[in-house]
RNA sequence: GCGGCUGUGGUGAAAUUGGUAGACACGCUUGAUUUAGGUUCAAGUGCCUUUGGCGUGGGGGUUCAAGUCCCUCCAGCCGCACCA
């Protein structure tokens, strides 16, 4: 009997695929079209668990729609530029272009044998010229239809990364990569007009139902709708209005002071001959904005010695203070205080001795605030204060409907929609990224390049040797000659913008591009209608706002330049989030009792080699810094890649972590072994038919088809694998003869092959068949053979199991319940006692009341 | 603070519409075979004071019947946040 040698079955039937080219996507009029992505890979030169989790997901997806007759496209490429290449320029020397080509080809060759059914032909990089080419050439478009523009702003500035920051990219107050304290700079930079689709995006959510609840939720909150009103508040001195914005007009009646953003136009230029209003303002920029630092700063503010009118109490006048805690990225810069009904404002108050006015109490209960602001209710009634709108008592939500009529009544303010997400910019002042085709010229100004003139190529060297990385800062900027550059308008000479895209551009279309990636135009019509949308999308939790907000932003302005069908709009029907691989974490103390880290691979049963006994840290995400990683070609070597595969899917739902361990993985090679020994047995075998033996194998094999297909279509991959384990060990017990244990082996191979695709193709050979399994058609279960002929039912008496009865599985209801209750065990639990009722579900249970 | 998710054996977990809780796997126990051992095969394994009782984070409720529905509390995780 043949023995299971993983790495020989595997180079054989990878051989074979790839003869045969059986995963080139090909568009086909009479098939149906499935597109399954995996959020491509950072090249970073190894693949990880993780990756091999999220590829394998994809793979069993993609596999089981081309045995289920579909066109597939499944396709594989690197989103290769970023920082790490130019740091790893930075410390060892060597140019970012060659560590990413070369970290690709490690890459690529330790993807290549898990067995992915990936379109290779069409696989490309972020960094290849033809591809940042046509994504400068969509720049060039976007440009055009004004969804990109050029301004100056404040900015967050990475001074580590020497770089410029979306507000995505911050992450409390740090840089998402280098963790660096972000500083506040004025800069002038490209902005994607993102907020133009703030509607869009947050309405088209409510059609994305195939993705979760929980990413859907986030880019809600995230685009952060809010209703309110903006009220202008007259200046005494006559001077321009100060406008306001608030979410509770319901509650201007309690307004007693104005409070505007040290950044706001008022502050700037009371503070040209105010020095200490300057010194103020320039206290509150350098402010640590981490969130603790935050919570515990203190609100401070200073008195600008100007007064506004209330807009509703014309008698009242309002001092104006500049409030380091309002924002003026966020409503209009100026906000109203209002002490009685917001503790911040009520802190600020008591702090500075300002007024505290009510506008509502609640029902009943006239307390003035003291130490506790009343903030209004969502849903309780409250009672107004001789309110203006002239409500008394009712839900605040109604109070302020209330409230905004009366000033859109009274042209004292209108109603507002606001929302939190901003305009994305997009300039990074780095070299290995997509150059930003425009270019300026001292007689036209800002010029856009010409789009013949693309792709503008990054320069790999100065002078005749290559670029030098060695000092931070952008090397496009102090390039000698590349920035030189001829107007495309006049001709005359002119000068390259030297900063680069953020890389989050280059992700942002890479799955239109697979459509068509070797196109002269970003995408190509037919092939984009063809393929578009991408059916199932597999990627991690962490991207749920960045990347998949900007995707969707892209294929709508993508859309507007006729790149995508409007169809494309929302790039992904489906989304699935896949779990982390977690592993425990093994360390030791050093002198300084400070944790030292060592590699599973290093312990064994709680030792290391020398003996000494190590800590376990419950598991954990793998990472390289605590050292709990396993690396997958280690796996691949000792097992296969089919046990990697079927590990990864086997013991958690595929939305939660798995936790990786030895022994998972040895029993899952433990188990394809048996499988493989199991079928070479049956294949060999030549026995007589067992009617009653052979039936109740075909059934469970119906059943094992359906529950699979159904695992398979509904992400319950660990699912399945139970009911194959289970299928597995009915078929090595089974006494059917071989005509039925090979029909029920035939289905084993089937259902496997989306997991296990080489021991899959192994077996489907040895059983005979000529084609291959990966393309052969899927198994379809009979209804029939679903049900069987007599079912066991529980019997409980006051809802407590107390007998089991086997019935035919069609007989009546009373009939079941004449042999329930003539059953043994009830008639001596009910001890002569008379049923008030007796439930009967059929199929299911009967259940005596007593 | 706001929003959300999760809680089931020693472990990872399973359980269409409320209908036999713990499938499947790890681990563990016992036995058989072979062996130096791993391997393979067979049997067992929620807990307890075991003719029975208890059991899905705690408490309460709806129901003939609750892991599943409702209320409430607790714990853990995630997202957002000086957002007016």
């Amino acid at each position: 009997m043949a023995q299971y040698v993983a790495a020989d079955v595997e180079q054989k039937w990878q051989g074979a695929w790839a003869a045969e080219d059986i995963f080139t996507a090909t568009r086909s009029p009479d098939k149906p079209k499935y597109y399954v992505l995996e959020m491509f890979p950072y090249p970073s030169g190894r693949i990880h668990m993780g990756h091999v989790r999220n590829y394998t997901m994809g793979d069993v997806i993609a596999r089981y729609k081309i045995a289920t007759g579909h066109a597939v496209l499944h396709p594989m490429g690197w989103d290769a530029f970023g920082m790490p290449a130019e740091n790893a320029a930075m410390a060892i020397g060597g140019h970012p272009k060659d560590w990413t080509y070369s970290n690709i080809d490690d890459m690529r060759a330790q993807m290549k044998p898990l067995g992915l059914s990936i379109d290779w032909s069409r696989e490309f990089a972020t960094c290849d010229p033809e591809y940042y080419g046509q994504q400068q050439a969509l720049f060039l478009d976007f440009l055009e239809k004004g969804l990109v523009y050029r301004k100056n702003a404040v900015v967050n500035w990475d001074p580590v990364d020497m770089t410029v920051l979306a507000n995505e990219q911050v992450i409390d107050g740090k840089g998402w990569r280098s963790g660096a304290e972000v500083e506040r700079r004025e800069l002038t930079q490209w902005f994607f007009k993102i907020s133009d689709f703030s509607e869009e995006l947050l309405t088209a959510l409510d059609q994305l139902d195939n993705w979760p609840a929980k990413v859907r939720l986030m880019q809600e909150n995230w685009i952060g709708k809010s209703r309110g009103i903006e009220v202008p508040f007259n200046r005494m001195d006559g001077g321009d209005p100060i406008i306001c914005y608030s979410t509770r007009p319901d509650t201007m009646r309690g307004a007693t002071f104005l409070a505007i953003s040290p950044e706001h136009p008022v502050s700037r230029t009371l503070a040209e001959d105010r020095p200490e209003l300057a010194a103020f303002i320039a206290e509150t920029r350098k402010m640590d904005t981490t969130e603790a630092a935050m919570e515990k700063a203190e609100k401070k503010g200073i008195d600008t010695g100007l007064k506004v009118r209330h807009p509703v109490y014309p008698d009242r006048e309002l001092p104006v203070w500049v409030g380091n805690f309002v924002l003026m990225e966020y409503g209009t810069g100026a906000v109203y205080g209002c002490p009685a009904h917001d503790q911040r404002d009520l802190d600020f108050a008591k702090k500075y001795g300002l007024d505290v006015t009510h506008a509502f109490f609640m029902p009943g209960e006239e307390v003035e605030v003291t130490d506790t602001a009343l903030v209004p209710p969502k849903t309780e009634k409250v009672a107004y204060v001789e309110h203006f709108a002239g409500i008394g008592e009712c839900s605040s939500l109604e109070g302020i409907d209330a409230s905004i009529d009366y000033f859109e009544a009274h042209d004292l303010g209108r109603g507002q929609v606001k929302y939190r997400l901003r305009d994305w910019g997009l300039s990074r002042q780095r070299y290995w990224g997509c150059p930003i085709p425009i270019v300026y010229c001292d007689t036209c100004g800002v010029v856009p390049e010409k789009k013949e003139n693309l792709p503008i190529e990054l320069p790999y060297d100065e002078g005749n040797k290559p670029i030098d990385f060695s000092q931070p800062g952008n090397p496009l900027d102090r390039h000698s000659t590349w920035r030189n550059c001829e107007c495309p308008s006049c001709g005359g000479p002119a000068r390259r913008e030297t900063d680069t895209m953020d890389t989050f551009v280059d992700s942002s279309w890479y799955y239109a591009r697979f459509t068509a990636p070797r196109a002269e135009t970003p995408t190509v019509a037919e092939d984009a209608s063809y393929w578009m949308n991408v059916d199932q999308y597999i990627g991690g939790i962490e991207h749920a706002i960045l990347h998949l907000l900007y995707s969707r932003f892209f294929a709508r302005a993508m859309h507007i330049c006729g790149h995508l069908p409007k169809s494309a709009t929302e790039p992904f029907d489906a989304l699935f989030t896949q779990g982390m691989v977690t592993h425990e974490i093994y360390q030791t103390r050093d002198a300084a009792g400070r944790p030292v880290y060592h590699l599973p691979e290093d312990v064994v049963d709680g030792k290391l080699a020398d003996g000494t006994e190590v800590e376990i840290v419950p598991s954990a995400k793998m990472s390289k810094s605590k050292k709990n990683v396993v690396d997958p070609v280690n796996i691949v070597a000792a097992y296969g890649a089919d046990t990697a595969r079927w590990f990864v899917l086997s013991d958690s739902p595929p939305e939660r972590d798995v936790e990786w361990t030895a022994s998972g993985a040895e029993a899952a090679f433990k188990h394809l072994a048996r499988v493989h020994r199991i079928v070479s047995d049956i294949a060999t075998s030549d026995l007589p038919d067992v009617p009653e033996a052979d039936l109740a194998l075909l059934r469970d094999m119906h059943k094992t088809i359906h529950e699979v297909t159904g695992g398979v279509e509904s992400f319950g991959f660990n699912a399945a694998i139970a009911k194959l384990y289970g299928f597995t060990n009915t078929l090595a017990k089974s006494k059917a003869g071989s005509g039925a244990k090979r029909e029920a082996a035939s289905a084993l191979a089937q259902l496997m092959a989306p997991m296990t695709p080489h021991l899959a193709e192994e077996l489907w050979y040895m059983l005979g068949q000529e084609d291959f399994v990966t393309t052969a058609n899927w198994p379809v279960a009979d209804p029939n053979m679903l049900i069987d002929d007599t079912v066991t039912l529980p019997i409980q008496i006051n809802g407590k199991r107390r007998a089991e009865i086997a019935v035919p599985k069609d007989m009546d209801k009373s009939e079941v319940e004449k042999a329930a209750l003539a059953h043994d065990a009830v008639l001596r639990s009910l001890d002569g006692a008379v049923p008030k009722k007796v439930i009967v579900v059929p199929g299911r249970i009967v259940n005596v009341v007593v």
